[in-house]
DNA sequence: CTATGGTGTTAGATTAATCTAACAAAATTG
DNA sequence: CAATTTTGTTAGATTAATCTAACACCATAG
């Protein structure tokens, strides 16, 4: 069984791989803010485990093993999530914290009456797909608005940063997942945008901001 | 900050510290189930923490400081226990494994999220009581069953023991915290007690289960 | 194609939590 | 009260997870 820190290096490596699947010590060392020879010496626990394929000096990746590992960390920490905001009432900038340290409990009966109470939820609630208890990870491709062009109107439905900052941010302009923007229009110098919601006739929003939205194209 | 380990051993100080309110090496190894040079060095860093008072050859006994941090962990305890029984639909004996794990978690609002949820209880699944956010623990002082007379109806209220077997067996016989029991009869020789209560006109318990079912008196 | 900076590794130390073996103090018991 | 047993301590080793210092590989920029 995966000690805690164990668990945090997979779920680390897992989200790296999002993309290219071969990870960097340096990359993984930055991630968790540890020295590059902690890690080194970490990855190779975990080849010794079956997490990783590691050879000297060339990239880590998961094995199909370390990745189910990892999954099912990432399905604990995000139904956690979802329980917290669904059935405690708490904010989705309040519960990454909560559910960082709950996500490495080891009871799986506690997780599956999570489930079960919420009704079986695929997504998390800053939008992130909950893999199945297999591992299994739906994938979504949603388009991030900054792509988006003038005149469309999308659903926001994902975020690809969820930090509490900008969880706060989002708070402090009434967005949250569901909401429906109109693009009023698009910013040729900056690429901003300016949207439409609710009460809110027109929100401009950066660049920056856009990049980490992520939305549905409604029509 | 406490680790979990540290968290541990004070809860198990707390524990052990009763009645007599000093505690030998040898319990808290037991207890603890390592071994006594384990315990030692354990001891002198709860000291050098200001958590126990300790000296070489003597027992070691909790300081106000102490007893605080260990009744602020079996707080967060018992609120998940009553949580996971009254909000998740665990049944009393699934539960002390689960807690055992929630307890470490460090995150405030969390459980008191719980506590506002269930209304503020103040005993915990298993009848024992909740400690307060300022680690005041209230004495409730009931009477152990093996005490009482042949004649008497008593209500019962909680359990010097909670392991999952003794859970088990009462599930088995339908007793719960709450249901009222009239003594028909106590055998003198093996103090053995028959008792009446709802569909159970005659139920034997032993001596051995008597001394583990705290109750009150009813008439 | 070599010099240099960044990336990765090795060696060795540190801290927390544990162990066993050996010894010391205290308590019990004949 | 002396002998034995129990309880407690010290010394030294181990494992996991971390660090720094020093060295090695490699990729790219002149």
């Amino acid at each position: 069984m995966a000690s805690q820190t164990e668990e945090n290096y997979l779920k680390s490596l897992f989200n790296l791989a999002n993309d290219k699947n071969e990870i960097n010590i340096s990359e993984l060392a930055n991630q968790m803010q540890v020295s590059m020879p902690t890690v080194n010496s970490m990855v190779k626990t975990l080849q010794k485990n079956g997490w990783v394929i590691y050879e000297k000096y060339k990239p880590v990746s998961l094995t199909p093993k370390g990745k189910k590992e990892a999954a099912l960390i990432i399905r604990k920490h995000r139904l956690t999530e979802m329980f917290l905001v669904n059935k405690m009432g708490f904010g989705w900038e309040e519960v990454h914290e909560i559910a960082e340290q709950v996500e490495h409990i080891h009871a799986p009966k506690f997780f599956e009456r999570m489930d079960e109470m919420m009704g079986f939820p695929t997504i998390d609630p800053h939008g992130s797909p909950i893999p199945d208890k297999q591992g299994r990870i739906q994938e979504i491709n949603y388009l991030s608005l900054s792509e988006c062009k003038a005149g469309q109107v999308v659903k926001l439905a994902g975020l690809t940063n969820s930090s509490t900052e900008f969880l706060e941010f989002l708070n402090g302009r009434n967005l949250s997942l569901g909401a429906e923007l109109t693009i009023r229009s698009k910013e040729v110098y900056d690429h901003s945008i300016v949207v439409s919601y609710l009460n809110h006739p027109g929100e401009t929003l950066s660049e920056k901001v856009c990049e980490k939205l992520l939305v549905k194209v409604v029509e």
